[in-house]
DNA sequence: CGATCTTGTTTCAAATAATGAAACTTGATC
DNA sequence: GATCAAGTTTCATTATTTGAAACAAGATCG
């Protein structure tokens, strides 16, 4: 999908130099990033004032360093509500939590990534890997699994090529071979799981929503594996499968972009 | 709205299309936006094309129509991590929730609007984007008036020039004088009042968040008309206070960005 | 069924903006 | 007060953007 993210001339190189500032996590010098930056200095110090101009990032004359901007924060709401699934989704997802009383996530997938757009956490907050506008691995997470399993073989492929089988613990699918494998049986069955993939002790359910036969997102319902056992998890299916599906029937009747 | 924000060649230009997209609210034809462009056909195209092929925007070829792009979330979702106010608040934001058990706002200034940061209601607890990067105007919010007041001159004035004065109400600020007479009020007292200048039965006290004398957020406690008076408001000033200097103190400590 | 309109896409020479090596400025360090 | 590091500006060269116009692909209509 965006093996050419560089290709689009001054506005692709100049969201690189963007991406470079974010990949930070924290305020970084202009030195900094000339590092870590394929642009001559000059060429990179003028992208930056673009986008500090622009209000994508912003820069602190005091510390001399540049953070992203907020413009970003209110362009994403507008992308939120107009093009992800949470909106559409909130009545049936609040229902969802009350039914099950656990930590439940909304995502869709975004460059070969699972992007979390909602997120419902349980009383007893685990404090764990997650929030609206994270990201996260799709080959070892409930939803990433889910959302995968329903790719055509052009997009599933590209979408592999992108996933870095970092063996996060020691039940992580190691290549591409064996995640395939699990996402025949996922398919077949209609369920995802995540069986500490991500995390120790973290597990989950997870079902993709479908339209026209695509994945546009994934629900997921987690735990640990302190309070649940596996076998646990399927007693959600219910729940989990008429959630997916009223969520469906919103992005129908919401002519809801199929990607 | 943007003085120079067109002034930055062909990201610039590029991102003032992807505005256009978000204006709309909804996903759009590519002849609506054409309508909306000050770009020749061709031109418009491409920048489409272009913000397409980057994530920012994302097409829908059975609709033929254009929607904001989800990788616009997961960028604003390093934002808010990065230079909201947010993250470093959020203790402090929770312990006045507990206090007042009101609704709650944080929020930051962008391009002469609000921007809301945080949000905490009874209802729902967690809110991300879905009020998170949400705008709203400076001279008739007690958030706006709080930051306002504490501006420089230059800054207050560019600020201003921004401000639509749109009669929300019958209590909205009609003119920069009469906004102004209240600023200096808001500085010289310490707290903000909106008084049902946004929306009829809405009031809220407010106080801004200082970081080397200038604004750096705001936070407010929100009610009804219903529920309280406006002496009422006057009771939350001890726990406010101690909030925005304790989210100061934490400003100060994260080396915050002072704009 | 062909004509006409509407909407979206591509072309190509001219106009404009981006590029980056190098020089320069500023401020810190020894 | 000399040296070094970090950030900023310059300017001729190069590459990209620009947009009128032509083209394609559906719709809609007589």
């Amino acid at each position: 999908m965006n093996i050419a993210r560089d290709n689009d001339g001054t506005v692709g190189k100049a969201l690189s130099a963007l991406e470079l500032v974010a990949a930070f996590e924290r305020p970084v010098r202009f030195s900094e990033v000339l590092e870590h930056s394929p642009y001559p200095k000059a060429t990179l110090y003028r992208f930056l004032q673009t986008l500090t101009n622009q209000g994508l990032l912003q820069y602190d004359p005091d510390q001399g360093v540049y953070s992203m901007g907020m413009r970003l924060v209110r362009l994403a709401h507008a992308a939120w509500r107009q093009s992800s699934l949470a909106p559409i989704s909130r009545n049936v997802f609040d229902t969802l939590y009350a039914q099950v009383g656990q930590t439940i996530h909304l995502a869709q997938m975004d460059a070969g990534q699972v992007l979390y757009v909602e997120k419902r956490t349980a009383i007893r907050p685990v404090e764990m890997f997650s929030q609206a506008g994270k990201v996260g691995p799709a080959y070892c997470t409930g939803v990433g699994k889910a959302m995968l399993a329903y790719l055509d073989d052009v997009t599933l492929e590209a979408a592999l090529q992108k996933q870095a089988f970092y063996q996060h613990t020691q039940f992580t699918h190691a290549d591409a071979e064996s995640l395939k494998t699990e996402l025949s049986q996922i398919q077949a069955e209609g369920f995802s799981y995540d069986r500490e993939e991500h995390e120790t002790g973290i597990i989950c359910i997870a079902k993709a929503i479908l339209l026209k036969g695509r994945p546009i997102g994934a629900l997921s319902i987690t735990t640990t594996t302190a309070r649940h056992s596996f076998d646990d998890l399927n007693e959600w299916k219910q729940p989990l499968t008429q959630a997916v599906e009223q969520i469906a029937q919103a992005a129908k009747d919401w002519q809801f972009p199929t990607l």
